[in-house]
RNA sequence: CCAGACGGUCGGAUGGCUGCCCUAAGCAUAUGGGAAACCUGCGGUGGGAGGAAAGUCCGGGCUCCACGGGGACACAGUGCCGGGUAAUACCCGGCGAGGGCGACCUCAGGGAAAGUGCCACAGAAAGCAAACCGCCUGUCCUAACUUUAUUAGGCAGGUAAGGGUGAAAGGGUGCGGUAAGAGCGCACCGCGCCAAUGGCAACAUUGACGGCAGGGUAAACCACACUGGGAGCAAGACCGAAUAGGAGCGACAACUUAAAUCUAAUUUAAAGGCACGUCUCCGUGCCGUCGCUCGGGUGGGUUGCAUGAGGUGCGCGGUAACGUGCAUCCCAGAUGAAUAGCCAUCCCCUUGAAAACAGGGACAGAACCCGGCUUACAGACCGUCUGGUAUU
RNA sequence: GCCGCCGUAACUCAGGGGUAGAGUACUCCCUUGGUAAGGGAGAAGUCGUGAGUUCGAAUCUCACCGGCGGCA
């Protein structure tokens, strides 16, 4: 259980991955994904790292919290089978976070990994392109 | 049984699996991250949000700064009395005023006779009282009238009963009295003042006197009494890249006056400005640009950081708040921030005649720590008391 | 976490105890061949919410609600 995701803790990460990488909204939340930079070592570069977001339009302390915490134990089941390495993720609560059923919080993220694995395939072959 | 008042307690419960945060004994001082400081491993004992954790409205602890010395002023807050407390604007017990049939509730509840201000509109008059409509008197004048009487108007007075305005019109009710009236007199009530008694006191009761003076507003200024230095854990301490800023040295530029030197530059003194709430007396510190050197220090890390005005139980003192003695317990410490997911059983609520099924579980998340206040809150339980109804 | 500031017409703001105002915008009329500008008239307000003080509160006091800013 050693390769636990590192977290996202300073804003202009949040910013990084918000401004800069794919995004992909579900009914129970949002991902954001972006590939890290490419100055981190390489054993940095194998993890990937999470960060959670939960603006206060959500409701009050307790909402946010129990919003988190659950989008957190969904991460922690799929991140770790499905995710690409390498990259930042950003999940973001909605409103129905808390009271959607947790199946359909898996199968929301998984449905937008996938989602934006496809997309990132084709950013990169667009990007390879514009270098040509 | 119904309606209500007050006080207190709880804030869904239990179990299983997979995970999260802190942590004791023990094992390793190796690996990894980082420029460094420092963090990180294995292991798993024990623990893991609240009555309001909230608002940040008060009061403290703790930390730093000012802590030069006064004096005057200012600013802010509090305001019946006594007690409790580390302290309070909090709590307890009394007193007074108002509300309620009652249990009980509410009260920024001192001074308006130190002074100043304000009281719009309406109204005659809004503050050393006054006289609009009225009422009354006249041995005054005019008119009606033969005269008296009477009536109307004027003039000169008296009056504060009645009308009207207003939130408020200078005691209230009744009787006497009078030309009409009036504390003018009397009784009761209110008010003021004096004395006695009770009480630590606020105050209460009684008696005598006064003869109504002193409208309201101090959450208007204010006077009186008391209290208060400022900032806050993003306080502060320690370890540590770069940059900016600081100190020393050198160079340059500017300057109000005086003295020293022929001038410049420099030095000294005074003056000026800024800082310490303001002023004053003294006292202290500082006063532009560029280059070099030096130690310090932001982002980062460690600490502050959880044994405390602590909880629980019993006894004693006190009407109570509370104090005190003994025993016992250790009970969150994150920093993008720890409680989640699934399942089972029970409890409660909603839909419903009932069962089953389904849905849901109030307000709400510690961030240095305590004592209060205020605000939010589904429901459940306990105790004391009041009013009504019924029965005995 | 701590410390401050502000809520008044659709918008920007005055008013700091006595009938709530200004500018822009809106509606109607005049002017013009028509529009703009200009002139005249009009409508539009729980003064953020709730208590209290006062005869009387947008104003004074207290408690809430909402918004904004500062401190590493």
């Amino acid at each position: 259980m050693s390769e636990a995701p590192q977290r996202l803790r300073y804003r202009h990460e949040f910013l990084r991955v918000a401004r800069g990488g794919k995004k992909c909204a579900m009914p129970g939340l949002v991902l954001q994904v972006r590939k890290q930079q490419i100055l981190e070592n390489k054993q940095n570069q194998k993890n990937i790292r999470i960060g959670f977001t939960v603006s206060k339009k959500i409701g009050n302390s307790v909402t946010r919290n129990r919003a988190r915490r659950r989008l957190r134990s969904v991460a922690d089941i799929v991140m770790q089978k499905s995710a690409a390495s390498g990259n930042d993720y950003v999940i973001i609560g909605r409103k129905s976070t808390t009271k959607r059923e947790f199946c359909a919080l898996v199968k929301d993220l998984e449905n937008a990994l996938t989602m934006l694995g496809k997309a990132r395939l084709d950013g990169f072959s667009k990007n390879e392109g514009h270098a040509k």
